[in-house]
RNA sequence: GCCCAGGUGGCGGAAUUGGUAGACGCGCUGGACUUAAAAUCCAGUGGCCAUACUUGGCUGUGCGGGUUCAAGUCCCGCCCUGGGUACCA
């Protein structure tokens, strides 16, 4: 019987549906395990053989712990609304549902071939009504919650209104963006619209006017992590800021405790640490300064209190509300013009631009609460109305930024903090500032002659004592954009009354998406559902016009799979219990401040509600590496038709040229298959090569290169095709091979020829010379206990580190050992079968069966290893003097240093290289080395 | 600029705690089988030098130093590659 892969994989691919293997229940008898991919959006380019490397990875976990005795939830689903599909709807007038739905099936086909242990029953797609009913439910939770920064938690908005109603807002300590103060009275008499207006600003989910990523050419708002170097991360369309009046989630309330609980999560330290930097939480002070000639105060935030002496000017952003206050008529003109050209000029421009200083002065004055001096605003574009209060009072002795400023527009600069070791000295000879904090502190009144850190504390004792500041921690994290101004996307259950957002009822949820006759914005430039008939409520309220982001519907899907049918609850209290959290989850980095946030908080809030029992989803993380395309070239006599081949290039005048990867073998290029490939090429010709010496022969070689997997390069490599070749099996234990797991590596099919042939040895071992079945009952020989017992032990452990690539390794080294030995006793075997089983399940399947088994191997005992089998009672020590390996001698294991030394030097060897001298020293490691110093 | 990974043969990579550098695989070379090819099997394969052809020596993990009986692994300084992030006050 040959192996005949194509035939017993597709059988045993059904029978696992049919038998349906991997369908997983709650069992309280057996401990839960969670291992979960990040689940793909279905584009229409299908899979390539880059995106299953996690998945195979998971798949082998996931088969590792059911081996070992877990009930393993192991699902997979599809993160489905998107923008190329809603893009191709745009051009092809295709409801995009259906170029979904057509994507899936695609996606499926492939994942089922590769042989993944999903449990296809709790299949997922976002854009199912069943399942964003839930992420609906969750936006008007959120709706429904504000946070108190006291309990640091979500609470019901309803007790806000009951304290509002009682005693105002004055005692309430909330993540808001209410800064106004107001008592019960107040509140009790004003209108529904405006105690509705202010609510609002105390919402997790809020709408309110907001700077945006406004994206012209998607026409929609982007969240911060959809924006990279002002370009939108899909499509790549410029990205400009724009104030509309948007929903968001405070997610920033939750900015501390995801920050915190960072520390508790298995993940990887350099994922870790984005996160941190996104979340960039920084501790400092507000300061007030008061406006010259009015009571108005600007409020600045600094992570610097202790430089508060050196401050020679402010700076607004130019958005803030405060520019027109301070601005004298005087330069109402300049500052006007000033304002003009910062909006026109888009964030790229602006980061283009960062190294040349622009500004312009206001006219106005604030004073210095520390000095009492008069100091000059600006305007400037380095200040950003995002971050901290949007101003900022200037220290250019000590920050870079203010420091160019000044020196651009001639303005005082002091030194206020000395750098250790050194002397003050006049900053006009200075060519940058002294940012570091670290120092003595002069020139600053009470606070001179202190180290910088106890400056800042003292002066911020000080300005909460005057009342004119407070400490505060300010953080880099915004609240997150929630509208998209698209179609496919969900539907907000909120309608409008008087322009109030309210939300519909839960139980008449899902708001199902409707139909519309175009996928763009109406001619008012309303967004896509605007176009909708009877998009309204019974009462004739209309609907939100705006979708949810992209993140929207995977930031609980976790949660879904562990109950992913039910029509009562996004997550059963049962389900949620058994199954908690996912164990096991494996992605792409590129997650790290999106999704990887968004779930964090998601999760963190149904927490605070009671509807989750852990406040983290994933407990460890890891990010599996890129697999980059490895592109091929052939190389083209310019002004010809003739090809060279890749050592001979240097002789000719030559173009390279990307040529399909899946024409070329080991670098060698099918020149018949290249003439075919394009029309262009059909009468070409070729100097070819021999092999060895890149002497004009036979073949064709190819150059090659490392570059993005892209059809444009001609580089992508089909999964389906590998499985073609070579399998299902060989394909997963390929990719495992390649190298490990996080890193990222260029996919290189020369090489699968050997993990294949791995395969077709194992098989080789369970059949005769007459290619029959022939599994031997005999007892094993130590020999061959040693090698299964030995493969166990390195196996488990690379298991349980996700070295998969060594363990790859250690099947061949075992394989190889068995061959020669002509072991095909069912004692070793099988072992070694459920050991294989979750690297290449199809063939081990087989095998087993073949082997009288009825079950499945998924459910087998992983083999128990036995020190027992790999005690020995000599040891081979390499001998090396001053550190260098000479020779090599065979010791009793248990022999001790003394005894060692005396049989070493007498070796007839050791005599040689002691060269008559004795030894200084002579070290003896046991079971390591022996090393002798002369 | 700052933060985080990483740099080992022709190639992918191994060396888990400082203890034989180059496991395993590819490729390449030679051989067996075959009319031939494929498939399969066997042997060799970091570089340099010497050699009685059997072996021996030197050298070698980005570069320069250091610690140690012993360094790919630890320390100091530098170079390069990849990723993240940025007028963040």
């Amino acid at each position: 019987m040959d192996y005949n892969f194509r035939a017993l994989e597709e059988k045993w691919q059904k029978f696992w549906e049919k038998d349906k293997t991997f369908h997983c229940e709650i069992d309280q008898n057996k401990p839960k395990y969670y291992v979960l991919d990040m689940f793909p959006y279905p584009s229409g380019a299908g899979l390539h053989v880059g995106h299953p490397l996690g998945y195979i990875a998971s798949d082998i976990y996931a088969r590792y712990k059911r081996l070992n005795g877990f009930n393993v939830l192991h699902p997979m689903g599809y993160d489905a609304f998107g923008l190329p599909a809603e893009q191709y709807a745009i051009q092809t007038g295709q409801h995009p549902a259906i170029t979904t739905d057509k994507n899936i099936k695609r996606y499926k086909e492939q994942l089922v071939k590769i042989g993944f242990s999903y449990d296809w029953n709790r299949e997922i797609r976002t854009c199912d009504p069943d399942y964003y009913k839930w992420t609906q439910w969750v936006f008007i939770e959120m709706f429904e919650h504000w946070f108190n920064n006291k309990t640091q938690k979500a609470e019901p908005i309803e007790r806000l209104v009951d304290i509002f109603a009682q005693e105002g807002n004055k005692n309430i300590d909330a993540a808001t963006g209410q800064d106004d103060v107001f008592t019960a009275d107040q509140w009790n008499s004003m209108s529904e619209k405006e105690q509705q207006t202010i609510l609002l600003n105390y919402r997790l989910a809020y709408l309110a006017d907001t700077m945006v990523n406004w994206c012209p050419a998607l026409g929609t708002v982007l969240a911060n992590d959809e924006v990279k170097e002002g370009f939108s991360v899909r499509g790549g369309h410029p990205v400009v800021q724009k104030k509309m009046k948007q929903w968001s989630l405070r997610i920033s309330a939750y900015a501390e405790r995801l920050l915190n609980d960072l520390d508790k999560l298995e993940w990887p330290d350099s994922l870790k640490e984005i996160q941190r930097n996104w979340i960039g939480r920084s501790e400092g002070a507000e300061i007030d300064f008061t406006i010259k000639d009015s009571d108005s105060v600007i409020t600045v935030f600094t992570t610097r209190p202790d430089t508060s002496w050196g401050v020679t000017f402010m700076v607004l952003a130019p958005e803030s509300d405060l520019v027109q206050q301070v601005t004298t008529p005087e330069y109402e003109k300049d500052v006007k013009q000033y304002i003009e050209d910062t909006k026109k000029r888009s964030e790229r421009e602006r980061l283009a631009d960062a190294k040349t200083v622009s500004g312009q002065f206001t006219g106005g004055y604030a004073i210095n609460p520390l000095t009492n001096q008069e100091i000059p605003i600006y305007i400037s574009d380095y200040v950003l109305m995002g971050y901290g209060t949007g101003a900022i009072m200037a220290v250019p002795g000590h920050d870079s930024r203010d420091f160019k400023f000044a020196r651009h527009f001639g303005l005082d600069i002091i030194q206020v903090v000395v750098k250790k070791g050194e002397k003050p000295s006049d900053p006009k000879t200075w060519d940058d500032s002294y940012d570091a904090k670290e120092g003595k502190i002069i020139n600053s009144g009470f606070i001179n002659g202190l180290e910088v850190s106890d400056a800042i504390e003292k002066t911020i004792q000080h300005l909460e004592d005057n009342r004119i500041g407070k400490r505060k921690i300010n953080y880099r994290l915004r609240d997150a954009i929630f509208s998209r101004q698209r179609y496919w996307g969900e539907p907000f259950p909120i309608y409008f009354k008087e322009g109030i957002p309210y939300p519909l009822d839960k139980d008449k949820l899902p708001l199902e998406l409707p139909e519309v006759d175009a996928y763009l914005p109406t001619e008012e430039g309303e967004p896509p559902l605007a176009r909708a008939k009877n998009w309204e409520t019974p009462d004739g309220y209309h609907f939100e016009y705006s979708t949810m982001p992209g993140f929207a519907g995977s930031s609980a899907y976790y949660l879904r799979y562990m109950d992913p049918k039910n029509d009562n609850a996004l997550v059963s209290k049962e389900a949620n219990e058994y199954w908690q959290d996912v164990d096991l989850y494996i992605g792409g980095t590129e997650h790290a401040t999106g999704h990887l946030i968004y779930s964090r908080y998601w999760n963190k809030f149904l927490y605070d509600i009671g509807w989750v029992c852990k406040d983290e989803p994933f407990k460890k993380l890891i990010n599996q590496g890129m697999i980059q395309g490895r592109s091929n070239f052939v190389y083209r006599i310019k002004g010809s038709n003739k090809f060279v081949s890749y050592n001979l290039r240097k002789n000719y005048d030559v173009t390279p040229i990307h040529v399909d990867v899946n024409i070329v073998d080991n670098d060698i290029l099918d020149i018949e298959a290249f003439k075919n490939w394009n029309p262009e090429y059909k009468n070409a010709e070729f100097v070819l090569e021999d092999l060895h010496d890149g002497k004009a022969g036979g073949k064709y070689i190819c150059g090659y290169a490392v570059e993005k997997m892209s059809k444009s390069l001609y580089n992508v490599v089909n999964p389906d095709d590998v499985i073609e070749q070579y399998g299902a099996d060989t394909l997963r234990m390929y990719e495992m091979f390649l190298g490990p797991l996080e890193m990222s590596k260029p996919w290189d099919t020369n090489g699968i020829d050997g993990v294949h042939k791995f395969l077709r040895k194992f098989w080789r071992l369970f059949f005769d010379e007459e290619n029959n079945f022939n599994v031997s009952d005999a007892e094993a020989s130590e020999d061959e206990l040693k090698i299964l017992h030995k493969t166990i032990k390195k196996v488990q452990e690379d298991i349980e580190r996700f070295s998969f690539n060594t363990s790859v390794s250690a099947f061949m080294i075992c394989v190889n050992e068995l061959t020669d030995l002509k072991c095909n006793k069912r004692q070793i075997l099988e072992p070694l079968l459920i050991l294989l089983s979750p690297f290449a399940p199809h063939i081990t399947e087989e095998l087993w069966s073949l082997a009288g088994n009825k079950d499945s191997i998924a459910y087998a005992d992983f083999p128990k290893f036995k020190e027992k089998y790999l005690i020995e009672s000599f040891v081979e020590y390499p001998v090396s003097f001053n550190g260098k390996m000479r020779f090599k001698i065979k010791l009793p294991v248990d022999i001790n240093a003394k005894e060692a030394q005396e049989i070493v030097l007498k070796h007839e060897q050791a005599q040689k290289w002691l060269d008559a001298k004795s030894p200084k020293k002579v070290i003896f490691v046991p079971k390591k080395i022996i090393n002798i110093v002369i």
